[in-house]
DNA sequence: GGAATAACCTGGATGC
DNA sequence: TGCATCCAGGTTATTC
């Protein structure tokens, strides 16, 4: 499911194709993919035609593509795109059929690429396309990975940096790991202190970080939470490079083409498995509405809080699987 | 105001 | 074989 690598990828593969291109025409095909777009799916397409895409730009899972201003001004709106856990944007050549839980078309027309279709599909509607206002960004940098300009989307305006993002600060989100009085797995998945990290990567940066999911965020001390910044950051980057996490067909790049990362997992989805640093088997419990992976030794809880054992003792079987399970 | 929880959504896996 | 249920999880609205 796309988390910061994966839709960073996506984003790359994006910037060649779209910078520049003219949008000659919009198709909604289910308007339920415009959940977050303010408006209804024929303003989205008349907005659109005819405008020129400037460039492709990301913080957190987020992404947008400013949209040059008809006066040539600094850009003032953007496409945004979120693509929840099943949204695949892709390109494929003008007139291809229509792709599987296809949602929205765009048909560019860009300087030395041609023609060329941007397919939005989404096969569980978590993911959306909007069209959204630009405002400047808290700090006058910019607004994100990609981004030229200091500005962002107003629907992202409210989420922080993200661990690869130049201007991160981990000051600032050491001090607001002390202010949070909630699970430190909880506060890595609020978009709010930090961005792009979902579950996979959450349970991977507190493995390697050692790190119980349940220990209050604000217990950690500074040499932990410096433990944990330099972990979370080397866990996104190596799934950037390699290509993001695929279980199945629901995460692919913009040629439709899966990462490998799942190979690369030490405890999320490995539920009964040998931890690869002490061999003790990985665990599963249900957390904050979520399955959360860890090494009962190698992961332990403070010691004034160690006491009950997990939640939900692990039914290994049916609910042990991920989505589908990692080659 | 902060934290926790439920709902949204689809399709594959599982159980009966 | 067919139906019902569970499960995955990012974001947001609602509740506590």
């Amino acid at each position: 499911m796309p988390e910061l690598p994966e839709v960073e990828v996506v984003r790359a593969g994006l910037e060649p194709a779209v910078t520049g291109a003219k949008i000659l025409a919009v198709s909604v095909f289910d308007d339920r993919a415009l959940t977050r777009h303010r408006g209804d799916a024929g303003g989205f397409e008349s907005i659109l035609a005819g405008r020129v895409i400037r460039g492709a730009a990301r913080r957190g899972k987020f992404l947008w593509l400013p949209l040059e201003p008809p006066a040539g001004k600094e850009p003032v709106d953007a496409v945004v795109g979120h693509l929840g856990m099943s949204g695949q944007l892709l390109l494929r050549p003008p007139g291809a059929p229509a792709q599987r839980h296809e949602r929205i078309r765009l048909d560019i027309a860009h300087p030395i690429h041609g023609e060329i279709a941007v397919v939005f599909a989404d096969q569980r509607l978590f993911g959306s396309l909007a069209v959204d206002d630009l405002v400047p960004t808290a700090d006058g940098e910019p607004g994100g990975s990609g981004a030229v300009e200091a500005s962002l989307p107003v629907q992202v305006s409210h989420i922080a940096r993200d661990p690869l993002d130049p201007a991160f600060s981990a000051d600032a989100f050491r001090r607001a790991l002390a202010r949070k009085d909630s699970a430190i797995k909880r506060v890595l998945l609020d978009q709010t202190v930090v961005s792009g990290v979902g579950n996979i990567y959450a349970d991977e940066s507190l493995w390697a970080s050692r790190i119980h999911p349940e220990t209050p965020s604000k217990t950690l001390s500074t040499r932990t939470v410096t433990r944990l910044v330099t972990e979370v950051r080397h866990v996104l980057e190596k799934a950037l490079a390699e290509g993001g996490t695929s279980f199945d067909a629901q995460y692919v790049n913009v040629n439709g083409q899966a990462g490998y990362f799942a190979h690369s997992l030490n405890a999320y989805g490995r539920t009964g498995q040998a931890c690869p640093r002490c061999g003790r088997p990985i665990v599963r419990v249900s957390f904050a509405n979520r399955s959360s992976h860890f090494c009962p030794r190698c992961q332990r809880l403070p010691r004034p809080l160690q006491a009950p054992p997990a939640r939900r003792p692990e039914r290994l079987g049916a609910s042990a699987r991920p989505p589908s399970a990692p080659a």
